[in-house]
DNA sequence: GGGTAGTATATCGTATACGATTTCGTACAT
DNA sequence: ATGTACGAAATCGTATACGATATACTACCC
């Protein structure tokens, strides 16, 4: 399920039709395995990441390996230091601001223009994961929550027509996974309003809200959750 | 001047206080030299970049360009085939309105994000690049007023004080240089208005006008010339 | 005893070599 | 004459090998 959000379009590109038991290349299957162990989190923040190491793991050369690394690093989930070595990255706190911060930009114009292409069918979907996350709200697992939150704003922004903007979405949800941030888990009491916040989103999408109105309201959505986390940050005596 | 713009933050960032005779890693090296070269336009978009013959001018082996490669690949400045090479990407029109519109927004809030901590010397010194702009419409060079359109702007976002939106609006730059846009050499009738616009703006940052002022403003400022560019591309018929 | 120099190890960086795949041209058959 | 099949050239993909650099440890000097 998180699949929806990891692969862009970058990949996948090059065989399409084949049988897809052949995924790539090993550079590819390189940098794919170590996306997936980043944002799945057996590889966390600060983790050492070593050529070697990881192409005796895989089975294959380090050459291959390299060159993943390389494309992590311009993707900014890794760290790279000249002949020291990558680290994942993302630890500070403040990377998990900024990284919100510019998500709720990108995401709130992503949803509008996304949101007239949205059809009944895919609201109705938005809706039922919602009504899920409800539920949840009681015996509440924040995993779950927040991978039912992010297939929910999956649906919403996925029909933006313009790749660029929703290769950028993918890319700050990407961190945010990799930040370990199953987000619900530090600001708990922020989950309710995101459900009902949810659900004044799908209103205005059906109601065909102007432009301005949607990504405003998509935009505040995610200050809010980022501004509780804040919040709670700065007072985590409790 | 141009470089103002190129690096973001992540490359000169391995030895900082190191004679500069020695730039980095080959590998970083061959990064920036094909990075400058098509945006600086002799590897134009289309263009076949070989491994092996880029290898030889550089004067070292492939594998540093291999991975070279793959950091412009993530950065969307090259396009990568599977066992066939890499081209500079670029050519469609359709990219570039993509690229416009993602930059409206990365760019409009840069902009807003960043007006707060502009001071009265860069409110002048953009002042003074914008008088330059305005002498330039009489005996109107294309290329010359574009890149003094990229000064002015840099001058503007360039405080914003979240480094990804910078770097995206680094890369949005990039990209455009990269389509061989003088883009006012399309749209020369746009040049006289986006002057004017361009006082608004440093208008607004002096009063201190609130951040969705100034972040709507600054996004209009660029969707208008997009806006003139498929107007005029509509009806290129003259 | 504390600090500095020197060495050893781990890891990265790059070159070279060879195998794999695609593309293009040519020849043959229909 | 056209289409297909075979083969050669170009280029990419990966492995292996070795040199370069940083870090950690040890020994020596003050």
């Amino acid at each position: 399920m998180a699949d929806a959000v990891v692969a862009p379009s970058l990949e996948t590109k090059g065989e399409a039709m084949r049988d897809d038991v052949e995924p790539g290349s090993k550079s590819e299957r390189a940098y794919a395995s170590i996306k997936a162990r980043i944002i799945e989190g057996s590889f966390s923040p600060g983790y050492r990441l070593v050529l070697a190491k990881i192409a005796e793991d895989l089975g294959f050369s380090v050459v291959p390996v390299r060159e993943a690394i390389r494309r992590l690093e311009a993707e900014g989930l890794v760290t790279f230091e000249r002949n020291v070595g990558a680290t994942v990255s993302g630890i500070d706190p403040t990377e998990y601001l900024y990284t919100m911060q510019t998500l709720s930009i990108i995401e709130g114009a992503a949803t509008a223009l996304s949101a007239p292409l949205i059809d009944s069918v895919a609201v109705a979907r938005a809706r039922a994961v919602n009504a899920q996350m409800r539920e949840c709200l009681d015996h509440f697992d924040p995993v779950r929550f927040t991978a039912l939150n992010q297939e929910f704003h999956s649906i919403l922004f996925e029909h933006c027509p313009n790749p660029h903007i929703l290769d950028l979405v993918h890319r700050g949800w990407n961190r945010l996974a990799a930040l370990r941030s199953s987000t619900f888990r530090f600001v708990p009491g922020r989950a309710k309003e995101s459900v009902l916040e949810h659900e004044a989103l799908l209103k205005l999408i059906e109601s065909a809200a102007d432009a301005d109105t949607i990504e405003h309201a998509a935009r505040s959505h995610r200050s809010a959750t980022l501004d509780a986390y804040l919040a709670q940050a700065s007072a985590p005596v409790e």
